[in-house]
RNA sequence: GCGCGGUUAGCUCAGUGGUAGAGCACAUCGUUCACACCGAUGGGGUCACUGGUUCGAACCCAGUACCGCGCACCA
């Protein structure tokens, strides 16, 4: 046994038991294995991303879960991994080439960029990964997985190609969301509604067949004006009915556009009359549908206008044009009108600007199982917590839209259909590519490409990133797209554990999947965890640089530390406000189960045997203590709440193990105490701390296996990590009401403690200075007990004289063990004394008076449960005695 | 506009009808030794507001205010 340290230093200690962990294979799950199976897939993280302190929380937690089943003796399969994120990686490769090497994509080609993505994946994939084992997760990292290992992109073409021969995925040309710096089409789910400060513009169009009248018309976007093809106004609305059918003038470049009636059109906005764009709105593209209108694309990809007809705009950026247009617009005279207008604009989920609705050829997917998806959340085969969260999926599930699952980039899934080169080049020409307007022959939709591929071209767009992680709890299990031992035993995993904000992503979808590729639902329950915001209630963010780096934290706190802080303040659903004081807790936590233990080992040897004789009262409360923590916890766990287990475990070492155990028990160990006491204690702490480790082990696995080995709980062979939680009750040797009669006197003991430093205080004794307490009318018990009560309370000693007669002015208590009087020969201050008892005498009156008042009423007695009246009585007459024996004392001071 | 959360001590949060809680922070005291990453003691709350139900409400119901988050084609 080596010497320990006054300060527990985690760092080595800790990346020192992740290796052994590792070398001992204890994280590794067996498909072969006889135990019930738990597994958890963990939400993969982007491949290149950094560790946040959401990915903390999220995998501090689903650790917790892992290692407490391994605990309860089940086979756990933890499943690590990383996602390609198409979008995020490929944008971040593009920038490092851009400003490294002047170069963009393009430049570079197909083949060659894809080379440079999968080198900077190569290099930065491990990061987040390591980060992940420096927290301390446990997860199989023989069968860590990437969504573009081969296998995986097996059963990604695979679920593409069985959903297309099903009719369920088709290409087509439709109003997407498309943002101008990724050039990529995304899904509705990809766009973020963000509050804007806008102009609203009010223009006029005049009317064709009546030159000086004009219809008014408002507009938050003149910049797309060009592409206007009507103006639309509601068929009931008295104010317009005699322009429906007429033409009205189109300023730039100048055309005549109908005046059509559309039910879409709010009477009470702006005008009444909107002008329809059907290119670059989603709902005027609806309109224009309904009325046959011209569709007319007015910008480039990029967002810059594409208009030669209009030359003044021609070229410019959106935004620019916008002003632009504007002037114009009042140059001409057919400006009324600009105010300022709070509306909410889409904007790109990665990019971070406003998205474009744009006419674009795509690929989409219509969701397969949806009935089966929603009524398993719904019928509760699959459960969410907080149970809230099945409405926001309900509603989603109700309201499906088709998914736009096409990417047009470089890094991803390339969607495997190959097209007829000649017949390609013709349907370009005509601009129309749906799958419709295909012959069979001139579609190869397949895993693996047509046999002659010399006379074929592959379609260049990618998937969705989610269109695989929608798989990622059986692809990363199965063999390519079939079956394994793996799938047979872990399939469908116990619990997801993620984000709110991904409910739509990737939950849903998951489950969709599941039910259409691998006969059933993926997961058994979901837990949403919460989101981290900083202390002023705003997300974290890396541009707000309010997001503390994970790493740093453990290096200042150690990951148990950082481990444990984060999940006392997890509370079950509303946003977490993230202190690093509370991880500052978690380290001191960390140092205080430590130095208990420092203290054991400077104790010296013995103990270890089971704990039978010779027992205080102490022994039993805290072993009792004990027992009731390990059921508590059983519940806790089965109910998913993770803040109140960390507070119960924090609560019983510090207050109770720490602050009362130990502190009763140090006599015990002194050199003068005798050799049974010693070892019964010794044997106590041994039995109770050993457990204690073993409950607190998942949620601060590094220091407890390291004192559990440090302590000999378990063996040089023995993983903490590994061992079952035991079943048996500490207790199990003694009677029922041995333990009651034990607890009440230690409770008693313990009560009385703290109202003796309390007098001690309240004459200004300095706590460590000992002084004489006097009992009158002793608990018959309290000799046995006087010893441990004495070292509580801070007292030279303990005496019981029911002869005693205290000086005048001598402060005494009233205390579940007897009157305690704290005799001060020479330091009495009789009028001290007099307020402190008169005060008291206030308090307890007034609780009299509350309670006689509660009895007093006849509803009260009538109607409330008997047992809670009867409590009420014994509560009253407890406090008149109280009372009375105040007022005497009061009295006896003159 | 619809929906979902939240509002309890200076701060972060517990508290599902029966004496308002914890940790931190604060104040006073204390380093003859497990731990100052500590110990002892103490001060501090109209449980957002208004009504209702009940013998009794932080808790249940209705409404209001403020904060946050989803969803929705008001240009």
């Amino acid at each position: 046994m080596s010497e320990m340290p006054k300060a527990y230093e985690p760092r080595e200690v800790e990346s020192q038991w992740y290796a052994a962990w590792l070398d001992g294979k204890c994280f590794e799950a067996d498909p072969s294995s006889q135990r019930p199976a738990y597994s958890i897939v963990i939400p993969p993280p982007n491949v290149t991303g950094i560790l946040h302190l959401g990915h903390v929380l999220n995998n501090a937690l689903q650790d917790i879960l892992a290692r407490r089943a391994r605990q309860e003796g089940r086979e756990v399969l933890w499943l690590p991994g990383t996602d390609h994120a198409g979008i995020a990686t490929q944008a971040k490769v593009e920038r490092e080439l851009r400003e490294k090497e002047g170069v963009g994509r393009r430049d570079l080609g197909r083949e060659a960029f894809l080379e440079r993505v999968w080198e900077w994946k190569e290099k930065h994939g491990g990061i987040i990964i390591n980060q992940l084992k420096r927290l301390g997760c446990s997860c199989d990292w023989s069968r860590e997985r990437f969504t573009m290992d081969p296998e995986y992109s097996d059963w990604v073409a695979k679920v593409f190609v069985d959903l297309f021969k099903e009719g369920l995925i088709y290409r087509g040309k439709r109003m997407v969301n498309w943002c101008p710096v990724s050039l990529t089409a995304l899904s509705d789910e990809e766009v973020i509604m963000k509050p804007q400060k806008s102009k609203l513009y009010t223009m006029k169009y005049e009317l064709v067949d009546a030159p000086g009248e004009f219809l008014r018309i408002a507009t938050t976007r003149p910049e797309t004006l060009m592409g206007d093809t009507a103006v639309a106004v509601n068929p009931r609305d008295p104010r317009y009915a005699g322009f429906i059918g007429r033409k009205v003038r189109r300023p730039f470049p100048e055309a005549e556009i109908p005046v059509v009636a559309d039910e879409h059109v709010d009477i009470e906005f702006g005008t009444g009359a909107l002008k329809i764009t059907p290119a670059h709105d989603k709902a005027d593209f609806e309109i224009g549908m309904r009325h046959g209108l011209e569709i007319i694309d007015v910008l480039h990809p990029d967002g810059r206008v594409n208009c030669p007809g209009c030359p003044e705009l021609d070229g410019l950026d959106r935004f620019e044009a916008r002003g632009k247009a504007a002037a114009m617009l009042d140059a001409m005279g057919l400006l009324i009108e600009v105010e300022d207008y709070d509306n909410k604009v889409g904007f790109s989920e990665r990019a971070h600007v406003p998205i474009e609705p744009r006419i674009s050829m795509q690929w989409f997917l219509r969701y397969p199982c949806v009935d089966e998806a929603a009524r398993a959340v719904a019928d509760g085969d699959i459960t969410f917590r907080p149970d809230r969260w099945r409405k926001t999926y309900a509603h989603w599930m109700e309201n499906l839209q088709d998914w736009c699952i096409s990417r047009q980039l470089w890094w991803g899934h390339q969607i495997p259909v190959w097209y007829r080169r000649d017949k390609l080049e013709e349907l370009k020409a005509a601009e129309s590519l749906d799958t419709s307007d295909l012959e069979a022959g001139d579609i190869h939709v397949g895993v693996e490409p047509p046999e002659d591929e010399s006379g074929w071209v592959r379609d260049e767009d990618v998937m969705d990133t989610w269109f695989s992680s929608w798989l990622w709890p059986f692809a990363t299990m199965g063999d390519s797209g079939g079956d394994s031992p793996t799938l047979r035993k872990f399939y469908p995993t116990t619990d997801l554990v993620t984000g709110p904000d991904i409910i739509f992503f990737w939950v849903a979808r998951m489950i969709m999947a599941g039910y259409r590729f691998a006969g059933g639902p993926p997961f058994r329950n979901v837990f949403f965890t919460s989101i981290i915001r900083d202390l002023q209630g705003r997300k974290m963010s890396k541009s707000l640089g309010n997001s503390p780096d994970p790493v740093d934290l453990m290096e200042k706190y150690g990951a148990d530390g950082l481990r444990f802080g984060l999940m006392r303040i997890a509370p079950v659903g509303s946003d977490i406000r993230f202190d690093e004081h509370q991880i500052e807790e978690g380290r001191n936590f960390a140092n205080k189960l430590y130095n208990a233990c420092r203290f054991r080992r400077m104790a010296g040897e013995g103990g270890g045997a089971a704990p039978v004789a010779g027992l205080r009262s102490s022994h039993v409360d805290i072993m009792a203590k004990l027992d009731e923590l390990a059921d508590d916890l059983v519940r806790l766990y089965g109910e998913y709440r993770f803040g109140e287990i960390s507070q119960r475990l924090y609560e019983f070492l510090w207050s109770e193990f720490c602050d009362k155990f130990l502190e009763a028990v140090k006599g015990d160990l002194r050199d003068s105490a005798s050799e049974a006491a010693k070892a019964a204690t010794l044997s106590v702490f041994d039995a109770v701390m050993s457990r204690y480790l073993q409950l607190l082990h998942p949620y601060m696995p590094h220091v407890t296996e390291e004192l559990s080995r440090r302590m000999g709980y378990t063996g040089d062979d023995e993983f903490l990590m590994l061992k079952q939680l035991p079943e048996a009750s500490l207790l199990a040797n003694l009677a029922e009401v041995e333990v009651a009669a034990a607890r009440e006197r230690a409770g008693a003991v313990y009560e009385t403690a703290g109202r003796l430093r309390n007098l001690k205080a309240e004459y200004n004794v300095a706590a460590r200075r000992d002084v004489r307490f006097v009992v009158r009318g002793a608990a018959e018990w309290l000799d046995a007990e006087s010893d441990v009560l004495a070292l509580l309370a801070g007292a030279d000693s303990i005496e019981l004289d029911d002869a005693f007669d205290p000086p005048t002015g001598t402060p005494v208590s009233l205390t579940p063990v007897g009157e305690v009087a704290m005799p001060l020969e020479g330091l009495i201050d009789v009028e001290a004394e007099k307020a402190r008892l008169s005060k008291e005498v206030d308090k307890i009156a007034g609780e009299v008076a509350k309670s006689e008042g509660k009895l007093g009423n006849a509803n009260f007695v009538g109607r409330a449960p008997a047992e809670v009246v009867e409590q009420e009585r014994e509560r009253l007459e407890e406090w008149r005695a109280k009372l009375a024996q105040l007022r005497e004392m009061l009295e006896g001071l003159g």
